[in-house]
DNA sequence: ATATTACCAACCTTTCAAGTAGGTTATAAG
DNA sequence: CTTATAACCTACTTGAAAGGTTGGTAATAT
């Protein structure tokens, strides 16, 4: 499996967001709640997310979250990067992987560029925007 | 990580027996020498292979391995699927997941099966034979 | 008969995803 | 200036799965 929870709710988390960006800030209980996801589990992902300045967070009453900028500047990839460690298919294509004495001679080392390629490159082709909207014409995402 | 060390030893076999077809019989000894991957690691991963008829077994003298097939019958999709339990990129579409009660509302289901299809479509238009042949011209998995 | 080699079942060990628990600091409102 | 709210921070627990070992049994060629 290439995507934790971990990714998955902070993807999640995103997208509430983006469709309630009329409301300010908005708590993390409210966003868990909607989201059925542990509030405390939650604030661990979340924290990457405001580290990394993809999301505001404002303490006190009336204090939360907000997207930093619009939906259509996140891509997925992005999102998916900050808390997945890699994204990488296999072991030794991620970052600060032992360089592999077999490389020079690896018959599956272009299989393995490729497939990461693919990946990359679709995930980094998809913006929140994008899942939000209701209205699905024109996003090639969908199979 | 969606590739782990079972899939990918797997694979090395394969091409390894495919890169020396004509020595009929191929110990297992001897693949785990030529791949330096543990004797008996090995042993479990082959079994596999052989339950799902990819390989050939003999045993005794002059026993081993050899593959069933012509390598371009083989896709690295099939390989890679028999030693991975599941290629799924999320735990919602693998097989026997528990159905998911955000199913039809999901924002991200159409992103991750759009993922899936990606992954699959590259994986199965690679061929054992791609792998092994030194020339590489005319092998679009090469990025 | 013996060496060789595949086949089989059970166990161990380490790592990491996933989640809890319990606090401290900043902010707005009364 | 006190209180409620809500983000922020650190450390721990748990369960499952990847990765690998150990010690055998059955078939085959010489």
């Amino acid at each position: 499996m290439l995507i934790s929870t971990k990714g998955r709710y902070a993807l999640r988390v995103m997208i509430d967001l983006a469709e309630h960006q009329s409301e300010d800030f908005i708590p993390l209980k409210v966003i868990a709640e909607r989201q059925e996801i542990s509030e405390k589990y939650l604030e661990s992902i979340i924290k990457l997310l405001v580290k990394a300045k993809l999301l505001n967070g404002l303490r006190g009453k009336g204090g939360g979250y907000q997207l930093t900028r619009a939906p259509e500047q996140y891509t997925v990839g992005s999102i998916l990067r900050l808390t997945e460690e890699s994204l990488a298919p296999v072991a030794c294509l991620e970052d600060g992987a032992a360089s592999c004495p077999r490389m020079a001679s690896c018959r599956t080392l272009p299989l393995w560029q490729g497939l990461n390629k693919v990946i990359n490159d679709y995930l980094d082709n998809v913006t929140l925007a994008d899942l939000v909207q209701s209205d699905t014409a024109g996003n090639d995402y969908i199979i």
